[in-house]
RNA sequence: GGCCCGUUCGUCUAGCGGUUUAGGACAUCGCCCUCUCAAGGCGGAGAUCGCGGGUUCGAAUCCCGCACGGGCUACCA
């Protein structure tokens, strides 16, 4: 547990929606860089936005993360030294520290109305003024008369004082380098809202200050506001953390990833059937490579070799096919006890077919044994399986039964591969049994495996497509098996 | 308008001045395996590294312009 690392960095979510993928990533390489440096992964809940922010959006939020499995070592729910975790208890924190910074002379009360604030802008617009923000109007005022006006009951807002002389300030990014921006470009911008509450480039970083966060990693979107939050951490006296900005996730188009790309919130991909791991992993390498060659990455690994300097400026577009390669690498490498807990019997429960109790272990298991590679999804695995369940009436599929059963000579096939099944004992109707009575049948019917086993399959499964023969018919039983082939004749020619 | 960021196969990326005829993966195409479908194996095609200038013996890699895309510029986060 002792570590020589301090490394603390948080994944600070607004619960004003469910958690996107955008985000998902995010906190992945949050907790991913916390767990390479040895560090502390801190879950808060950035919910200064009364309006948009919900409780039951914090919930899903939360269930999110434990579902992507990773874990925080202080947060909402946990606790931990520097607590509360949700923002909306820390107020008056921030109305303290915002008082005391007026009081220290680094920000000011300002009494402009809304009108005022867009007129300055029109005017600075017409003007052609490449300046278009705050005017610093109320900076000038006299702090006992402010005061006096405050204390009569005018509304106002709290500003932060941006030093006129302060040149550039540099932002210490370890994706993007050092980047510069000069103070002058820089308004006096809110960090008390007349309504009493903090806004978000404030209350981050009082927040992430008392938490002692030593990286900030986050979507980049917030690049070009980062000069203003170092610009709070100098005048609350703070250290200014790392910075460590990452682009953004987009759709097939190119453009910002929303609803009509189809999934965007974690929890879809969850009840789609996804594997946590398989999420996870795609999510990683969509963004950062540990080598430029692996595509496959473990949990643990990507938790011991996660690094920032691999991760890309560039933004990124969400290839859903991609999803499902790495989501089936990781099925294919589930044994096949795990792949009936974890994915077959579900599966078949959500399709009622089964509830997971009508056939012994053994098998499940050789269900799970020729299933296993033709599955991605769940319901991949339902629908393969399928068949099985539909008693001696499964339902034909016509074109199947058009190509292979209604030919002629197809009757007298179906005829001998129901003899040769008859044949086979019932205490050893296994596949290998089962295939070695079929096998010399082609040859001495004259015909092609590929025609006769055709017609065979579509008799039994109702289908040109289905998993082997032989373990399908052994999972059927033997009575099944003679009265579908038997139930077919009529229809072949 | 101003400021900032980004730009390597269709997609995710490797690449940090010469080892590059730009490597890997997904997708795609072909072949093999094969009773179908998968899985697996092998192979092909696919990127003049956004464009234009420089610097250098040598640039995807460094510098400068431009274009395009994105972000910020809110009493949103």
């Amino acid at each position: 547990m002792a570590s020589d690392s301090c490394a603390r960095v948080r994944f600070a979510p607004s619960p004003t929606g469910k958690l996107h993928i955008g985000g998902a990533r995010t906190a992945i390489y949050n907790w991913a860089f916390a767990r390479s440096m040895g560090g502390t992964f801190i879950l808060r809940i950035d919910d200064t936005d009364p309006t948009r922010s919900t409780d039951e959006n914090t919930r899903v939020i939360l269930r999110a993360m434990r579902w992507l499995g990773l874990d925080w070592d202080e947060g909402p729910d946990v606790g931990g030294v520097c607590g509360p975790y949700r923002q909306t208890e820390c107020l008056p924190l921030y109305r303290e520290a915002a008082e005391r910074l007026v009081a220290e002379g680094k920000a000011y009360y300002c009494f402009c109305s809304a009108e005022k604030l867009s007129q300055d802008h029109d005017a600075a617009v017409a003007r052609k003024d490449p300046f278009q923000g705050y005017q610093r109007t109320c900076r000038a005022l006299d702090p006992c008369d402010a005061r006096a006006r405050v204390d009569a009951g005018e509304p106002c807002t709290i500003r932060i004082k941006v030093p006129l002389d302060r040149g550039d300030v540099v932002v210490h990014d370890a994706v993007h380098g050092d980047v510069a921006f000069n103070a002058k470009e820089l308004d006096d911008f809110i960090i008390f809202r007349s309504d009493g509450t903090p806004t978000y480039n404030f209350a981050t970083v009082v927040d992430d200050a008392r938490m002692g966060i030593t990286h900030v990693i986050r979507g980049d979107d917030h690049l070009s506001n980062t000069p203003r939050q170092i610009m709070v951490y100098e005048a609350l006296g703070a250290p200014a953390p790392t910075f460590a900005h990452i682009s953004m996730i987009l759709g097939a188009d190119g453009k910002k990833l929303s609803k009509r790309h189809g999934a965007t919130s974690v929890e879809e991909y969850r009840d789609q059937g996804f594997l946590s791991d398989a999420f996870v992993n795609y999510l990683a390498l969509l963004g950062w490579s540990l080598d430029g060659e692996t595509t496959i990455i473990p949990r643990a690994v990507l938790a011991s070799r996660f690094s920032l300097e691999h991760v890309s400026k560039n933004p990124a577009i969400m290839d859903p096919e991609k999803l499902s390669w790495v989501q089936q690498q990781y099925v294919l490498a589930m044994d096949d006890t795990t792949f009936v807990t974890d994915i077959l019997k579900p599966a078949l429960a959500a399709a009622g077919l089964d509830d997971g109790s009508m056939h012994d272990d053994a098998w499940y298991a050789l269900l799970a044994a020729i299933l296993k590679p033709r599955t991605t999804m769940p319901h991949d695995a339902a629908d393969k399986a399928c068949f099985l369940y539909e008693g001696v009436e499964v339902a034909l599929d016509e074109k199947s039964v058009a190509k292979n059963i209604a030919k002629e000579g197809v009757r007298s096939w179906l005829e001998a591969a129901r003899d040769a099944l008859a044949a086979v004992a019932d205490d050893t109707w296994k596949a290998d049994a089962i295939n070695a009575a079929l096998e010399p049948l082609p040859e001495v019917l004259g015909t092609g495996k590929r025609r006769f086993f055709g017609a065979v399959r579509v008799a039994l499964c109702g289908n040109q497509v289905s998993p082997p023969l032989g373990e399908s018919m052994e999972l059927l039983g033997k009575d099944i098996v003679l009265a579908r082939l038997e139930r077919t004749l009529p229809l072949a020619g």
